[in-house]
DNA sequence: TAGGCCATCTGGTCCT
DNA sequence: AGGACCAGATGGCCTA
């Protein structure tokens, strides 16, 4: 497999297709491109074309001049420019050009990105958030931080997470909430008689009480940044009573419909404790679909919802081994 | 192997 | 003319 080019960050120079396709028209690893390897097969073959020697280029262009000319006098707007080899030239240089911008645009905009996802609630260097991830926590972030500012939201609760979690993927869901020591959020479309374990008896939003399971590990998603919400403790908490489930998307603002399901209530008053090691099997599996309209969804339960809510001490599945691990190592 | 995520190239559009 | 921005296309990598 030819590449065309290698990622920066790698210790190796970034060739463009542009760049090795200019010359004898080899890759930068010496071999012939012609089949190989086309970084657009369209593009390439068609700049190929515009990029000829200069004698077939001549013949070609009056020929094609001509029936351009029949064409052309049919044609409206303002007559192409012909293609001289010093218009090409200009025109490659300025691709180029283009190119690097557009890249380096994109670095920056990846740069800013990385700045937000080093200041959510949750961070881990190694299960990081997909960009798209990171939006919609943010969006959400700032949410539950104005409801906390509101007095209507306890940064401790159940609801925060949920609101923290709201319209986020299985896996991001299962990352916060491992981040705040919680069970995942249960999802749209799961309902509460499909969560196994315990049925427990409801609590007050914003109190803090706890239902330990046994020698439960912290899962090792990441770490929950409690200076974040540090400054937001002293202030009131409170029921999280008039939060319709799709009051965030009144706007049009991205985030899918989220069915508010009962929640059984977990563990919430550990999301400041210190870092627990976590355990080396976590988390097992989630099964979720994505649609359109609603990109997280859909959970079945697992053995993984057995454990959060008994004990998983002997879920270990090995497929997970190598996640885990490089998550462990965090 | 399919699907998600990503980086990059590219051409179009708008603006200066 | 050239830069910024955008969206589509493409292919690589990774994971389930």
């Amino acid at each position: 497999m030819i590449k065309p080019y290698v990622r920066q960050g790698e210790g190796e120079e970034v060739v463009s297709p542009l760049q090795w396709m200019d010359g004898d028209m080899s890759s930068p690893d010496g071999e012939a491109s012609g089949s190989s390897h086309c970084y657009r097969a369209g593009t390439v073959s068609q700049q190929a074309r515009e990029m000829g020697s200069e004698d077939a280029e001549e013949d070609e262009d009056d020929a094609e001049e001509d029936q351009e000319d029949e064409n052309e006098s049919k044609r409206r707007g303002p007559k192409k420019k012909r293609m001289t080899k010093a218009r090409q030239e200009r025109f490659r240089a300025r691709r180029i050009k283009a190119n690097a911008r557009e890249r380096s645009r994109m670095h920056g905009l990846n740069d800013a990105l990385e700045n937000l996802r080093s200041i959510m609630p949750c961070h881990s260097k190694t299960q990081k958030l997909s960009k798209i991830e990171t939006l919609r926590l943010a969006r959400n972030y700032i949410c539950a931080l104005s409801e906390a500012l509101e007095g209507g939201l306890s940064t401790e609760s159940r609801a925060f997470m949920e609101t923290l979690c709201k319209g986020l993927s299985q896996p991001t869901t299962n990352l916060v909430s491992g981040c705040l020591q919680l069970g995942p959020a249960p999802c749209a479309g799961m309902r509460p008689e499909d969560r196994h374990g315990a049925r427990l008896p409801p609590t007050p939003l914003g109190g803090m009480v706890s239902y330990p399971s046994p020698g439960l590990p912290s899962p090792p998603y990441g770490t929950f940044d409690s200076a974040h919400l540090l400054h937001l403790r002293a202030m009131k908490g409170g029921p999280y009573e008039n939060h319709s489930p799709n009051e965030y998307n009144a706007g049009g603002v991205g985030t899918p419909p989220y069915d508010s399901p009962p929640t059984p209530p977990l563990s919430i008053s550990s999301n400041l404790v210190p870092k627990q090691e976590p355990s080396p099997h976590y988390p097992p599996p989630h099964h979720y679909s994505s649609s359109p309209s609603n990109p997280v969804l859909y959970q079945t339960p697992t053995s993984y919802d057995v454990h959060l809510e008994g004990s998983y001490d002997s879920y270990h599945p090995p497929h997970m081994t190598r996640q885990i691990t490089s998550v462990y190592r965090d």
